[in-house]
DNA sequence: CATCCACAATAACCCATGTTAAGGCAGCTT
DNA sequence: AAGCTGCCTTAACATGGGTTATTGTGGATG
């Protein structure tokens, strides 16, 4: 199994071997393995190190006193958990594995090294965390402004491209570990509505969905209806064009 | 008129007199001076150097294609606009003036050379960063979870923290020069509702709204309203402590 | 000082989505 | 193989908030 967050960096900036072995480096300090519903780390803790997603899947979510949960973020393969949050003195929301998970704890130093004395690697870590804000505005206009139906749609998309981003599709497919519930807490829908919203992707054929595989047979089809444009996950570089459906 | 930008990094971290002027410096560089409805920079550019509002509102928006816009961020008097999108291709939202405003462009060669040369700016630089994620973040739970009432005041709490956290409240009022349809855009709702919202928060005395300016008489009960919880504004320091209510 | 104009305030009606409740089904466990 | 258990599916009904339309209001302008 290649590093994952190598394999997405690559997509900002070309790395030299150098580069991509001191990224490797980052996996050698201590690897956790975590099941479904155990927390990376918890609102309130003060985060020492960076968590590097390399298999599973995890979110970002935070609970009201009430019982309601959002989720704020999904983190697949890649995905850096806390960069730089070290910097302040505890979580604001926790962090979950939603799947079988297994990270990679980054120790503060090493990051900090990295920043001072390789700026090509402190510049693609930068370009991580741009992208990850970017996601964050682009589900800030999901919740404010789409329906239920395009909401979906955009989510998918969305999870698709950053997927095969990291080569975890396989043509038109990839996995999609979440129930139905989880779907609901971040799109800000109830799990009923997400029922119906993907009976109804199902029927106009944009999506198959069996057990935990999507498909997405014309994803030019389903980008339509969420009028999803890619634009804000900054996969390609200069010189290189994405083409949504390749 | 101080650099509201060393005033709200303050909450952060005691910076030296040598800091401080570095970040002066920020201001020599180009000031731009706006009106309301124009565009700091707009999707689709790339940027090129890094805008730190000085006086007056902005805001991150995005439109879909058939006209409906989402309202991603407010900006406020030392907020920085889009540090580090530079390493970008091209802007993925456009930043517009909500009221006349004053920014100063700074070019990037500077910031590069601070986080280079000057580890406790860059530092206090980056926990501007994670903060701005942590409200957008906030602003996913709001979107998702909170109904109109418990949306507005969250907004009015945070709004009126950040003001304060720059020196720009006055006792317990500050201004808000925002017309409901702004509102409506950064809450996800109808400009009608935002106006029903707001007359229920007045009728249950929590806040007073004439003209532009705002005055929250109890925050700690708007605060309950909204359940408002401080925390991801990351605004107190070691061993110091914000009282909500000073 | 009359007229605009942008914005705020209300009212009447409607619909997308929430809520509650009741099956259904597949994969474990004993 | 019976019975759980967790999740998906569906139905009936309720409601928060949207839409459309009208009126009010205060500050700018000729």
């Amino acid at each position: 199994m290649v590093n994952p967050l190598i394999r997405k960096l690559e997509n900002f900036t070309r790395l030299s071997g150098q580069d991509k072995h001191l990224l490797s480096e980052f996996l050698h300090e201590g690897i956790r393995h975590l099941g479904p519903r155990e927390d990376i780390i918890r609102e309130g803790e003060r985060p020492q190190s960076v968590n590097l997603v390399l298999s599973g899947w995890a979110c970002r979510y935070k609970y009201l006193e009430d019982g309601r949960r959002q989720i704020i973020a999904f983190l697949v393969p890649g995905d850096l958990c806390d960069n730089n949050f070290f910097l302040l003195r505890q979580m604001d929301h926790s962090i979950g594995a939603l799947t079988p998970i297994s990270i990679a704890q980054i120790p503060r130093h090493r990051i900090e090294e990295v920043s001072l004395h390789h700026p090509r690697v402190a510049q693609a870590l930068s370009w991580e965390a741009l992208t990850s804000m970017a996601i964050q505005r682009e589900w800030t206009v999901s919740l404010g402004q789409r329906d239920a139906q395009e909401r979906l749609a955009h989510l998918l998309c969305e999870l698709y491209l950053r997927l095969r981003a990291v080569g975890l599709t396989d043509g038109t497919s990839c996995e999609l570990p979440l129930r139905q519930a989880e779907l609901a807490d971040a799109l800000g829908l109830s799990t009923v509505h997400v029922n119906r919203t993907l009976q109804e992707l199902r029927a106009s054929q944009l999506i198959m969905l069996k057990g935990k595989t999507l498909t997405i047979p014309d994803l030019n089809a389903l980008r339509s209806v969420a009028q999803f444009t890619p634009t804000y996950l900054h996969l390609e570089h200069e010189g290189r064009h994405l083409d949504a459906n390749e």
